[in-house]
RNA sequence: CGGGAUGUAGCGCAGUUUGGUAGCGCACUUCGUUCGGGACGAAGGGGCCGGAGGUUCGAAUCCUCUCAUCCCGACCA
């Protein structure tokens, strides 16, 4: 087998499994964000696959393959065409007609189901693929964790309502836990925002690891967990002894820009001071206000605002509205929407920016100094704080690998692509979809990151390219290679993927490769053990080895491999 | 898309400051000796120094442009 394996990382690598998935020949890069599987990598990916297709075939998906090219008035549409940014890949082909590169395949199935599907009586259906994406991303990074080829298994699911929605929802949840507990990975389920992606209902699977990119709050003591684009707040209570008002009085704060600078100047702590971001939106500026120890989650401030996109606004648009500088924004006489935490408007006298060159106000009351659009919870949460769900919890933030994400969809898709069915009453009803996607390359690539020791991988049994590797000490020794050859061979017959390292390399160099390759079972058969009738046997995890009989151990070998 | 860095043999790198026609380790080929944890010796093969243009008697080296890859940030099922 072609096991190109290197001795070196190469300088392009960053995280682990990208390094040890190149070093263990299991993948090349092409282009950026692009690699080619070698048969190694190969075998790994379609472990992966097959647990995932048992999985989805368990909860009555049924397998379907839909093209990687889709042509663009199907996602004009859905209206994607022109939402979905420069992260589609688009095409033309030679009639100078769009087409894009699949990035996921709503459009797809949906316009299957649209012709095919009439009836109530046909659904709920479930279907699922999988297939190679393309999404053009920014910026690739960590090999086939991150890159913008990436095979993925993607499921959809059409019901005639929410509850049966809701149905599905939890059988995929039991299934993408079954997933990803087979695969050997520790992983949690955690609410989501939905992204571009749409719906209303959504959580992520997430492995734990430093490398991820992922950041996700999780309580102590409670089963509460969620990505911190989500994570919620717990109510502040109000304060045990509230200030008495102080007017609004305006102090000259000369150049004091930050939170920080402020709160040391006027000797007020950053909880009483109210940060005040202003953002761009497709409604227009908006002001978002928060605490002056926290920070704004934008996502949660897009979700209160309703809005379609939110970035932070340049000072130059904060400058038309307010006449301030970046720094000395405050809500008083702001002319902008407000939205704020509810930390804002608790009882207390607060300091915030007075919309003018070096002054900022103190006394400030929400109500009284200023009014507010809306309140709601919109900072990021910290390490530490109360938990939202329960009364003793507290939070935990760890960072996490996104290997699965299930949504409900609502009428999203269905609605534009009149996905429609007839009820009982003869009527038309959009259908409810939900979707769900796994990570087959990055569900491997996590695994890695779990499962591996200086020498290299540590593959679980059940995502192992083979469970056992037959080392010959010298493969030039009749003996040697037939015991090697009647190993390989009975191993097989047993049902035991088995790989045989037939190389005349030095025997250091085969133990090298075969602990950086990670095979649970290394059986070594030199013409020492041999004369006394004897095989070795070690495996990769724990590193210990023991003397068996040859050829009677073989037989048990399968039961051996149930016990890792 | 902003900031930073790097492109020299299959891989990892030196050489660039101070211009003189390319080197090291690993890998590869041949021979010999070795052979239970990345062997040793000898002899070899392989690079128009990412690309284009310019300066110069002469460019891997200096200048301009360009492409690629990586890192940080922003973004992101």
């Amino acid at each position: 087998m072609f096991i190109p394996t290197l001795k070196e990382s190469p300088a392009d690598s960053e995280v682990i499994s990208h390094k040890l998935m190149v070093r263990a020949g299991m993948i090349r890069q092409l282009a950026a964000g692009i690699y080619s599987t070698l048969p190694l990598g190969l075998r790994v990916l379609r472990k992966v696959e097959q647990i995932v297709r048992e999985e989805m075939n368990r909860i009555g998906g049924q397998e379907v393959f839909m093209p990687s090219v889709q042509p663009a008035e199907l996602w004009m549409e859905s209206g994607r065409w022109s939402l979905y940014g420069k992260e589609l890949l688009r095409i033309r082909d030679r009639h100078d007609r769009e087409f894009c590169y699949g990035p996921t395949h709503e459009e797809v199935i949906t316009d299957i189901v649209r012709k095919e599907i009439k009836s109530y009586r046909q659904l709920p259906a479930l279907f699922y693929q999988i297939q190679t994406k393309f999404r053009d991303e920014v910026r690739p990074r960590f090999g086939i964790m991150r890159g913008r080829e990436f095979m993925m298994k993607d499921a959809y699911s059409f019901h005639v309502s929410e509850d049966s929605a809701r149905e599905t929802y939890q059988d995929m949840i039991d299934a993408y836990s079954n997933i990803f507990r087979r695969c050997g990975l520790d992983f949690k389920m955690v609410e989501a925002d939905t992204g571009t992606i749409g719906g209303h209902h959504s959580h992520e699977f997430v492995v734990l690891a430093d490398s991820g990119e992922d950041a996700i709050g999780f309580c102590d003591s409670c089963d509460y967990a969620s990505n911190m684009e989500k994570a919620a707040a717990r109510a502040p209570a109000p304060p045990a002894n509230p200030e008495e008002p102080a007017p609004l009085k305006e102090v000259s704060t000369p150049n004091k820009k930050t939170v920080e600078e402020v709160s040391r100047f006027l000797g007020v702590s950053p909880q009483k001071i109210l940060k005040t971001i202003v953002f761009e939106t497709d409604a227009g500026l908006v002001a978002g206000l928060v605490r002056g120890d926290r920070q704004v989650n934008p996502i949660k401030l897009k979700n209160l605002i309703g809005c379609e996109w939110l970035h932070p606004a340049e000072e130059k648009a904060i400058a038309e509205k307010t006449q301030a500088p970046r720094g000395f924004v405050g809500p008083v006489k702001l002319p902008i929407k407000i939205y704020a935490d509810p930390e804002v408007p608790l009882p207390r006298n607060m300091v915030a920016g007075a919309n003018k060159m070096d002054a900022h106000y103190t006394g400030v009351q929400a109500g009284r100094d200023f009014s507010i659009e809306k309140t709601g919870d919109i900072r990021m949460v910290e390490e530490g704080e109360p938990c939202p769900k329960c009364d003793r919890g507290r939070y935990k933030i760890r960072r996490g690998i996104e290997v699965g994400h299930i949504f409900i969809l609502g009428t999203k898709y269905s609605a534009p692509l009149k996905a429609q069915y007839l009820d009982a009453q003869g009527k038309e009803n959009a259908m409810v979809m939900g979707c769900y996607g796994v990570g087959v390359g990055r569900t491997a690539a996590a695994a890695i990151e779990q499962n591996h020791d200086e020498k290299g991988i540590v593959w679980p049994l059940p995502i192992a390219p083979f469970q056992a590797v037959v080392i010959p000490v010298n493969y030039a020794v009749d003996a040697v290679k037939d015991a090697s050859d009647k190993t390989y061979d009975t191993l097989w017959s047993l049902g035991v993927e088995t790989l045989l390292d037939d190389r005349s390399d030095r025997l250091g160099v085969k133990f090298n490769d075969a602990d950086l390759i990670g095979i649970p079972l290394q059986i070594v058969i030199g013409p020492k053990n041999l004369e006394s009738g004897k095989i070795e046997i070690k495996t990769r995890k724990t590193n210990q080895s023991g003397l068996h009989d040859f050829p009677d151990v073989l037989q048990k070998i399968p039961e051996m491999l149930k016990g890792l």
